[in-house]
DNA sequence: GAGAACTCTTGACAGGCGTCAAGATATCGG
DNA sequence: CCGATATCTTGACGCCTGTCAAGAGTTCTC
């Protein structure tokens, strides 16, 4: 929490992968542990109560050195959100190139879905949170749709593997696909958050009931 | 905009209808009056951004009046929610009740769909904001939770209606259908306050497509 | 019409915010 | 090892916020 370490943290200090780590400099390494601080600040107490000080008290700088690394918060926060966007698309990844039978496809499916509603509630409510307040601000925009169409591919990936393994066709639009999905997540983590242990289980059961619409033949 | 008009509005003064309206105290009256001011504003800068005073200027009060009226901006936030919640799921009623055939249904339902995309805007947006809000804000949850459950209701009796007319049977849970509809709106909603003219034409499509999906027979 | 009760305005308060400037400290090239 | 540059801390600023108290104005009651 306090860090009365040294500034600079032991891990980084060493040249020894210098060679295979692009040499992004300590500029940027700063940036992104801020942005990292502040990403966790930010799933922690929501878009609207995250103030600098308290970013930079979860980070090991003092609240001034926010405006060294970024000209004001609102920098801060698009750099956040690009951050994020990067790795936000490649959760089912790994299932999609591996799994090896329509059975286990689901199973792991299911099991990642609602693992990620429990153990990274903290970061999707932050995208549910960026994405409203983009409804409003218009320097999230942008970012915010680039993040739905990276999702919405991924969404596709998974339905035309699991198509592919169960042996039919996908029957829905990217679009509509998507927002079934997205619909009954955002359902899901509220409820989440909300204390209902029972939240990861319906969640399984919706997207069990909800996959055979999709598909066809 | 700026009400320059007497303090009592001319539309509430006369008693003509005190047999007909509960007699709702004027107390009651002014936090009415003052709950539609802070969704008016709320609409417009959201949540994060909308300050007491500001709520006030957009009334015929001054800011302190609000303190006068409710306990605290939690409160004045939360008579608000419920507020909206006691009128947000009737919108498709009258089409429900009166469509005759399914070619007419189905032509009012996305014309009214794509109609309160654009003109209900700040609206919607407010409603996304705050269910946003209620992952962060535990004071917000359950009413937050009550809506999507009068929201899902209502999807449930429009697609109930639709089958009937098509002489089909619903092929899908409340939730998953309330899941996909939330989440097409949310998405042509994003699209249209950023300026994208083709985001009711989008959503109407999409609903077009999805429609089939939910039922069967 | 006077007194009481209600309603509303005004102005102040403490605290938090983003931002920035000045200076301390660390790091690096010669 | 020293000067120059990069990095970080500290403390301050002006502004805005929610809240509240004091009192002015209004409305009601008898």
């Amino acid at each position: 929490m306090d860090a009365t370490a040294p500034v600079t943290e032991p891990a980084e200090d060493p040249g020894d992968d210098s060679a295979l780590r692009r040499p992004v400099d300590k500029h940027d390494a700063r940036r992104t542990a801020l942005a990292e601080s502040a990403l966790k600040t930010l799933g922690e107490r929501g878009f609207a109560k995250t103030s600098l000080r308290e970013i930079a008290q979860n980070s090991e700088f003092s609240h001034g050195v926010v405006h060294y690394y970024f000209r004001n918060k609102s920098e801060l926060i698009t750099y956040c959100v690009r951050y994020y966007k990067t790795r936000c698309a490649t959760r089912y990844d790994d299932i999609v190139e591996t799994a090896t039978s329509a059975a286990e496809f689901r199973t792991r499916f299911l099991e990642r879905l609602s693992g990620t509603l429990i153990q990274d509630a903290q970061m999707h409510r932050l995208w549910y949170d960026v994405r409203s307040q983009a409804l409003f601000d218009d320097t999230l925009r942008t970012d915010s749709r680039d993040i739905d169409t990276l999702l919405e591919a991924m969404i596709w990936r998974v339905l035309g593997r699991f198509a592919e393994l169960v042996g039919q066709q996908v029957n829905a639009e990217p679009s509509v696909a998507y927002a079934a999905f997205d619909g009954l997540f955002q359902r899901a983590l509220l409820a989440q958050v909300s204390g209902d242990a029972d939240a990861g289980e319906r969640l399984e059961r919706d997207v069990v009931a909800l996959l055979p619409l999709l598909l066809v033949e």
